[in-house]
DNA sequence: CTGAAAGCGCTAACAG
DNA sequence: CTGTTAGCGCTTTCAG
């Protein structure tokens, strides 16, 4: 039957000391002989005693908790960020309460809302935009946050993202070498501040070269909206090739133009993705795509919101980390022309 | 700069009311008199007053956090089952406390302890095996527990699953009535309940109509070992279908067939997966596979959570729901022969 | 190093 | 309905 949680008076007593000391052999940074630290470890293992984290945190004003603030794990980046971002916090004592922020369960500013009531040490914002008056609370709770692959003009707002612009620019380049004239360009939904960098740093690079965009559709970083896009740019103008602003997007575009369209990747159209998720080296893509590395993107992240829980007065940082172009089957290659 | 977070005390004398009267106009339950929630309501607004919902659930006893425990988030059918779990429960005012038991981070055993320290109302282990020593302690600790995704035969164990054995049958049937004369498997983690299942009732749907497998290759649900498994159950000898144990490994079998072996799918080969994760819909794999409801199973899952949290007291309930097959293109379809 | 005592912010009887 | 009074389980001074 459901045995009542033992306290650390239980233990306390069992172990013939004060409550507190149990707290000490419990606590990280605290000292306590070595008689103590084992009368009460023993006494605790008798009892199968674990602290109470929530207790602790009451008291303490750290709750060990991370809130996760996620739009949409459809996107496969994002499930394998959260995998990482978890691994990552997991190892340095920290745990994550995860948020979703999706159309139907209300709006963004109540789930931060609810997150700061459990007192969460920091918040991660992955890929969602929030209002300056949602930041400015959080500031006021004094509880940390970065976005993670968004950034913000906000100053005082921490970001990590790949450089979305460098990014672009390579894929233009790329595109360039391979010969290509007639340039598309897929763009994801318009709000945010990777689909504007990737798209600023893709038409610097064509023009560049004295190119220009030569058609243009708005994808939503959906895979419905990406094919209605495709088909509306292969309807008037066709391009020769096509930069999607993500792969998600880029993999829908592929079988519209394959399936749908009966063109030939890469023959006939080009495609380049940006990311780099798993699913763009299976052979039935093999995408060429710009790489965001994940593992040194979750690093920073942790890193940025570790060092200003540890210290609020930390300088907030954007970090904008470089990733390769990988260069997979779905483009010309101009290496190989 | 960082207020200090506001207390319900502060926000009591501004109210000119007793801390209580605060608390229990923040408590779902408690009664007030209307001019009494007008008056806190107010010097909460002003102050910017939420309650802490940890001190809150300290002394409560419900923390109203879940504990969800996941083991690695590649295959596509997670992130979808964690999205919509995630919803389902903050719907219901609960939050959700991520655990990653990957091989890293620690073995499942600690995981769970650790959940069990944030004191959370009742814990979901999607797709992992708990020693029975394990549940014991959440037993123990009165924290209630439902397998997502697996089953155990433990009697006192909840679980939801779809119903893997009918649903392993339905593909027999349908190879068969194909017209598939040498039938393969490849299986996945030989310790997964969903696994076995899902064998059991192939084979049995095989011998209904007097046949036996052909061949049969481990492939551990991962793509790799899938991808090995293909090789080697074609090196050997070649089937003319194969049933995968999940539609994870399923799209790696494709590739391998399609880009190594060099053959078609469905013409040399149908193959059929089990799951039914959004890839399996894309046109490049365009996959036959069983469904697993998710959103059903999700439904169920929380439901019988919820009730065990309210009444401890509820008998353990093990539901197995049944999925469609969806046929699609990438095996032979007895209708169109 | 150790115990006693004072809280952390909140809920839950308990009288009124 | 409301305020007062105890705690919840733990950390953290503070003397010793």
């Amino acid at each position: 039957m459901a045995q009542a949680k033992i306290t650390s008076a239980e233990v306390a007593a069992r172990a013939g000391v004060s409550q507190s000391a149990v707290s000490r052999v419990f606590t990280p940074g605290a000292s306590a002989s070595r008689k103590t630290v084992e009368k009460v470890r023993k006494a605790a293992r008798e009892l199968g005693y674990r602290p109470n984290a929530l207790a602790r945190a009451v008291v303490s004003g750290k709750s060990r908790m991370i809130g996760l603030v996620v739009a949409y794990l459809e996107n496969q980046f994002y499930p394998d960020v959260l995998e990482r971002l978890s691994n990552a916090l997991q190892e340095k004592g920290y745990h994550v309460l995860v948020f979703m922020a999706s159309h139907t369960a209300g709006n963004i500013d109540t789930v931060v809302e609810e997150i700061l009531d459990y007192q969460v040490d920091g918040i991660i914002a992955a890929s969602v935009a929030l209002s300056s008056d949602l930041s400015n609370r959080c500031n006021a709770a004094g509880v940390p946050m970065v976005l993670f692959n968004r950034s913000q003009d906000d100053k005082d707002m921490s970001a990590v993202t790949s450089d979305n612009l460098a990014g672009g620019r390579k894929v233009a380049e790329f595109l360039i070498a391979g010969g290509h004239k007639k340039i598309g360009y897929i763009a994801g939904w318009e709000g945010a501040s990777t689909q504007r960098d990737r798209e600023k740093g893709f038409t610097d690079g064509l023009a560049a070269a004295n190119m220009a965009l030569f058609a243009r559709e708005v994808g939503q970083f959906t895979m419905e909206d990406a094919r209605q896009a495709t088909l509306r740019m292969f309807a008037s103008n066709p391009p020769d090739a096509v930069f999607v602003a993500n792969d998600h997007m880029a993999m829908a575009v592929m079988d519209t133009l394959r399936y749908e369209l009966n063109l030939k990747v890469p023959e006939d159209v080009s495609v380049v993705g940006y990311d780099d998720v798993p699913t763009s080296a299976w052979p039935a893509y093999n995408l060429t795509t710009v790489r965001q590395p994940a593992n040194r993107m979750v690093a920073e992240t942790v890193d940025i919101l570790l060092s200003k829980i540890n210290d609020k007065n930390t300088e907030p940082k954007r970090i904008e980390i470089d990733g390769p172009l990988i260069v997979r089957g779905s483009a010309r290659n101009p290496k190989e022309q």
